[in-house]
This record gives C-alpha cells, sequence and structure tokens, in this order.
DNA sequence: CGCTGAGTACCCGATTCGGAGGATTGATAT
DNA sequence: ATATCAATCCTCCGAATCGGGTACTCAGCG
C-alpha cells in the first residue's frame, strides 16, 4: 500500500520550523521512511534560505509563523533561487487569506500540523512526484474565496493601521494621504469583511489571518 | 550531564494535543530516552480525561488548543480526578493571560512549543521530581502581570461584544445594563489594556489571549 | 468598623465615526 | 478601445465614541 522505492535515491528534505518539537519529529517521522531523508533543518526564514541555497533539497516544508523574515518570504525567496522548487506549507494556521498568501508565494502544497504523518509522507511523495495536493476542505475554501471579498493591499494597510489604534486622521498622515480617502477605504473594507465598525473589523481581519498583531 | 537513571521505573508519560506531528514527535523524542515512556496519546481534551484515568500517568503534556474540549478544562478535569496529577502545558501560544489562565488551572509548568527536546525531557524530569519550573521570560511575564491590568469578568464580557462590533448601547441591551455603564467599562478596559480606542482594545485583547476570534 | 474593588449610573464636551452620494486619475485586462 | 477596478479626493450630516469627572451600592476583608 505504501510505495517505499528502496532502491532509488532518497527524497531529500529540508524542514524550517522554528519550533524544536516539530523539527525533530518531522525528522524521526521522514527517517523511519527509507525513500526520503531530512538533509537540514531551519529555525528561521533566514537559516532555511540560507540551507537551501547549499542543500538543493527536493522538498522544503515550511512553517509560516517564524521569527524575522515572514515564511511567505521565504518561500519568495527560495523560489526566486529556483524556480522550481517545491516548497510543501505544513501549518497550524488554517486562516483563508494565509492559506491563499501562502499558495500565491509559490507553495506547491499545503499541510495542517494536525496531519498525520502517513498524509505527511504521501504528500511529500507526492509533491515530490510533480503533484500539488491540497486537502479538500482547503481547496474548497480557495474556490469559494470570493473575490469581491478579498482586501486590496492598500486597505489591508489601512485595516492593520485601524487595528494598532489610529483614527482615520492618523492613518492618513501615516499613508500621506488624504483623511477622506482613508475613509473611502474603512467603507470598503468595512463592506467586504461585512463588519459594521472598526472593532469588528479588526477582529475578523485577525481570525481571517489578514493582519498579525504584535 | 544528562542524569538518565536506567535501572527506576520510567516517567510515564500521557501525551494529548491534537496535532499528529506533535504527538509522535514527543513520543519519539521520549522515546529515545531510557527513563521515560510515553503510555498514551490523545487527540481531544475529552480523549485526554479518559486516557488520564486509564492510565494515571506520571506527567500529562497539553496542548491548550484542541478541538472541542479547551485544555485548560481538560486541565481542570484532570486534577478533579486526581489533584496531584502534574501537568506540563506545550503549547505554542505565549499570550500571558493564557499563560496566566493554565497556571490558574493547574498547569506544573509551561512550554513553548519551540522548546529544545533536551529542556523537554529537562523539565519531564523537574516535574516528576516535583519542581515547577519556568521560562525565565515566561516567569517574568507573571510577576510583571500588575493586577491592574487584569480584567474583570464583566470587562471581558464587554470587550468580547465589543470585538463583535456591538456600540456601546447595543452592548448594554445585550447585558442588561445601561449604555452609560457600558461606557464605564469600556474606558476601564482602555486603560488597562494600554488602548485608544475599540479598535486597538480588540487587537490588544486578542493578541493577550482575553478574546477568541471565532 | 472602615477600606477597597467591582459594578452600576450619570454629566459634559470635543472628536471621530459611519453612511450616503459623486468624481477623477491611472493601470490592467479583454 | 473599452471596460473594469484600485486609489484618490470631496460634501453633508446624524450618531457614536472618547476622556474627564463624580457618586452610589454591595460584598469581602482585616
Amino acid at each position: 500500500m505504501n510505495p517505499e522505492p528502496a532502491g532509488a535515491a532518497p527524497i531529500r528534505i529540508l524542514c524550517v520550523d522554528d519550533h524544536a518539537v516539530v523539527r525533530e519529529g518531522i525528522a524521526l517521522i521522514v527517517g523511519a521512511h527509507a525513500d526520503m531523508t531530512v538533509v537540514a533543518s531551519a529555525a528561521s526564514g533566514e537559516q532555511g534560505v540560507d540551507l537551501f541555497r547549499r542543500h538543493r533539497p527536493d522538498i522544503t516544508l515550511m512553517d509560516l509563523r517564524l521569527p524575522g523574515m515572514d515564511g511567505l518570504d521565504a518561500i519568495r525567496a527560495i523560489r526566486t533561487v529556483d524556480p522550481e522548487a517545491r516548497v510543501i506549507v505544513l501549518t497550524m494556521r488554517d486562516e483563508e487569506e494565509v492559506v491563499f498568501r501562502a499558495m500565491q508565494a509559490g507553495a506547491a502544497s499545503y499541510l495542517l500540523k494536525d496531519t498525520l504523518s502517513m498524509d505527511l509522507v504521501r504528500v511529500i511523495r507526492e509533491v515530490h512526484a510533480g503533484g500539488s495536493p491540497l486537502p479538500e476542505e482547503v481547496a474548497a475554501r480557495l474556490a469559494r474565496r470570493a473575490d469581491s471579498s478579498r482586501l486590496t493591499s492598500r486597505e489591508v494597510e489601512v485595516v492593520d493601521l485601524m487595528g494598532q489604534g489610529l483614527t482615520n486622521k492618523e492613518i492618513s498622515a501615516s499613508l500621506g494621504i488624504s483623511s477622506e480617502t482613508v475613509h473611502a477605504h474603512v467603507k470598503h473594507v468595512f463592506h467586504k469583511l461585512g463588519a459594521k465598525n472598526r472593532a469588528s473589523a479588526v477582529a475578523v481581519a485577525v481570525r481571517r489571518g489578514i493582519i498579525q498583531v504584535h
């Protein structure tokens, strides 16, 4: 049932995750299969990109929540180094905005950390074979993501500053635009997020992964 | 350097985490040490409590973000079954409110998932020996958590409804109090959270784990 | 008994917000 | 080329928020 070609060269894997428990767990899970091996592990995005350059792994497992360089930026950096790089996002964040941006950034697949190890090795094999398997639930969410509910980059900036407590006037000063324009952006954000006011807009934006709170 | 008493009975561990990767990683890490063993793993709080009753482990490793029953409730349930139960919280959430409530619920220690495996086994040994080791950063946050910054239950209710986008008037109707009283609660929340307005108050409350966004 | 803290309620004034319109650029896509 | 859309700016206006206060009740506590 589990194809495990013993003779072929093993799939070489780079694991990028700031959680040591996850890194070691993955290494041990992967190590239990003869057709794949973890050649390097990184705890940050920068280190991940660096180790990718050095090892050129077949598969990169990438967490998104990383200290310093963001996981999405790390994916983009890696795919700049090698546009054919196969990156699998492995994260606990299932906010649809995050999934969407990860796929935009060039991820080949997306796994939640509650994935069983048998699924993990299956997906690694499928991605290595050129596939892009996505969990049904994730694919469904991507499909029904209406463009009308996506925020523009400007709107994301505005809602982010909104979450930091800035007033429209302060946001306008921060972005160098008029407060009336900010007002317009804010109204658009409300409509797109289905929010009645700033407080709920911030809550929705956090839940959807549109903004991070620091 | 690593005391590993081979002759004694191993420390019996129950692992409760909805992430299969983490469960398997922990089992493999623990399995590499002769003085401890994972006797059971659970993917939910209910299952964790059930397996605790059946196995009576020396140590329970508990994630907080669980499907169904919350990790905090699971800790309380386990310590109702056995007030002497030693529970170590192992989670990626470092919001101080969450840490605080976990310790209140009776956790013996608190580890972030970026803990190295050597730290993990060290903490397991220390907790099994009766200690309550806390990471310095966490202890420091607990120490400087001023009571003046803790929200009362009423204030939590108010900030929660605030995050759902209710106006003061709507909140007052929802709670059966006057809108001026809501106003007073809101002002107190602002002062305690260091927020300038509702939007930033909601953001801070989410970051601190005071409210969850659904 | 007096103190404290939580919860409640109220006043005032300045500011901001939120909804309703419309209008102009410039880039992109078909 | 023409349609679409993001981004910008504008007016008007009522409603809501915000930040200072003060002050009462009630419960718990030393």
